[in-house]
DNA sequence: AGCCTTTAGCTAATCGCATTAGCCATCATC
DNA sequence: GATGATGGCTAATGCGATTAGCTAAAGGCT
């Protein structure tokens, strides 16, 4: 094999630094090829096209959400579960919003899509920071849904500078985590 | 003025109705042309750019929700107003995906941008309703805030197909409301 | 060392779509 | 019936994604 300057996971590692940059949207293969210092039909040696490409950055940003979670799970339980894992989430949409959104916009393209296995791991995750409040087996499934859905929604509104009014963010944050602990109790 | 067939407003309206067909992120000027029966750049006398265009599909959805969560809100209060504009927010969104994402893409273009009171409508909505639960002041925007962040995550969530396990999403969003109407009650 | 295959990157060309320029027909008003 | 504003059209521009085909260098092999 010749010179290997760029690789697909070398280019998508690229193209998810240049997304959180200028966001999700205005990702463009001119865009990424000038940063790369190369002209853009080159691209295509190694991604196929720019929804490919925009495919790999969903994986890449799935699998480290995925491991940032998990992380922050690692060795706590119950309400402390609950905020690191949360926390972990919100800080990484915040550090990395294109990514995020290239992850929310991107759909499995077929059966044995790696798309799959990286959200599956985020959603376990999130199964087993659940397991902790011993919930009722048929309550899983939707304290599960809701967890995603506040979190999700929190990340994607404070991402998209839905939050104007000039009250902590922060503190909103830490409220609607314990308010979700507190019901999960119940 | 000459005939009047089509005016921004129409315009404006058949967009929407394409979007929630199509999908926000592939609507184009020359789809929109072909259903209007008219040639793409014929568009540019009514609209102008396709930025503005799915800025006033925006200004449209958000005008349209708020006016649907207040009247479902309409002589309710507590937890029967909260179930009431959840719902109907909920199935505002599934009815038009596109107009309610074009709504998220927007931001306002500038102080007297009508998207703005639009926006604000909303918000008055879902502060009336919160007001039936008699909330410590200083939570109000707090419990505001996880409110948007829960029924946006939901929405949007449900709208990506993000649901995927055979558990009824229904029964999911009722759990949700129950769960933060008992939240909101503590 | 020298040959040969592989392939990253380049230039040139195509295509679709948004947008602009300029022309014409029509309709409302006087 | 003249006239002026305006909706719609065709032609043209430009940009971004993508394809085709060429070139040269790098790695393996003898």
């Amino acid at each position: 094999m010749p010179k290997a300057r760029l690789t697909p996971a070398s280019v998508t590692a690229a193209a998810a630094a240049l997304v959180d940059e200028v966001g999700f949207d205005n990702l463009s293969m001119a865009l990424l090829a000038e940063r790369l210092g190369i002209k853009t039909p080159s691209l295509y040696k190694h991604v196929a096209s720019q929804a490919d490409l925009a495919h790999r950055i969903a994986i890449l940003a799935l699998t480290e959400v995925g491991d940032a979670i998990r992380d922050a799970i690692q060795g706590r339980s119950g309400s402390d579960a609950l905020a690191a894992g949360a926390q972990a989430m919100r800080t990484y949409v915040r550090e990395h919003p294109g990514r995020y959104a290239a992850g929310n916009a991107a759909r499995p393209t077929g059966p044995d899509d790696p798309f799959i296995p990286a959200s599956e791991r985020v959603l376990a995750s999130w199964a087993a920071m659940l397991s902790g409040y011993g919930l009722d087996p048929g309550q899983e499934i939707h304290a599960m849904r809701t967890l995603r859905s506040v979190l999700h929604g929190f990340a994607t509104l404070e991402a998209a500078g839905g939050f104007q009014i000039d009250a902590s963010v922060d503190e909103s944050f830490t409220w609607l985590i314990s308010f979700i602990d507190q019901g999960l109790r119940a």
